[in-house]
DNA sequence: TACAACTAGATAGGTAGCTATGCAAATGGA
DNA sequence: TCCATTTGCATAGCTACCTATCTAGTTGTA
């Protein structure tokens, strides 16, 4: 195996497993016609709030346009709806449908089920260890971002 | 913090965690004009071999047309050239230009040092806890999709 | 109060991945 | 040898991200 392998072997597995994963839940939600990176839109509106784009942006830790986007398509599916703010001209409030609404319980039923068989045999620790160092590389890689070389 | 994110906590660590990996490899690939779907196929061609496209997706385990678009734009930006197969008239060997093969060297040193970043402050012990730990999530995953539910 | 600076969104265009299909060359029996 | 199957690729169309840039409201200050 040549350095470059070794050399990023970490991280493309990190790579290779968000895949898959992600391929896995995409696979499970579209049963409901919901894809994986609604789910942050979805837990985050749950309770009928109505947020601004900006907000779930941050909640979803997606850039912006990204989110933009997202919405887009969640809006052209009947899945939000949007309501200019009064308060700010600037700002659309997004709020869950009842069609979102009623997919909602499945959805969260999908997802820990995926989740418990992405995880299957793990302990608890060893759950808390994968976090922590998961952490750890998020923190480095985002402290890069605010100080570059 | 609701169940919605207690369960799926580990996975969007993942995902958070691939993207800002991916993110700064590629901030810094952009120097080169490279990407990081390319270094795969980069490392597997580096000495010079000629591959096929099957050889080519097996080795960056990606699905076959995600390889035929990533060599699609890899011939278009001049990175790799194709040459038919003699022996079988189906397949197209691809194979580095000097180009590519001249951005090799600091293309690797880029790479060496953001997985480096990446994973600064891990012990070697760390690393490779968080190595057997993803591979064990890979493997549940490949598992349920030989064999679903 | 006027205007500069900030903020929320929209838009354009790109990469990296996926599924679903279709086609043509190669291959392995009957 | 013929043909059904397998195999390698191409194509169409989608999600989920990204950077760069623009516009229109809001706000703070001279």
């Amino acid at each position: 195996m040549s350095d470059w392998d070794v050399n990023l072997k970490p991280l493309n597995l990190l790579n290779r497993a968000a895949r898959l994963v992600s391929r896995i839940g995409e696979s499970r939600l579209r049963a409901l016609s919901l894809g994986v990176g609604q789910v942050p839109v979805l837990a985050a509106l749950k309770d009928g709030a109505a947020l601004s784009q900006k907000a779930l942006t941050d909640i979803a830790v997606i850039e912006q346009p990204s989110m933009a986007q997202l919405l887009a398509r969640m809006e052209r599916d009947g899945l939000v709806g949007r309501q200019s703010d009064p308060k700010d001209g600037r700002v659309s409030l997004f709020s869950l449908t009842p069609l979102a609404l009623g997919r909602l319980p499945e959805a969260r039923a999908i997802l820990a089920q995926a989740n418990a068989a992405a995880l299957e045999g793990l302990s608890d620790e060893e759950r808390m260890v994968l976090i922590a160092l998961l952490q750890r590389v998020v923190d480095n890689v985002e402290a890069l971002r605010v100080a570059p070389p």
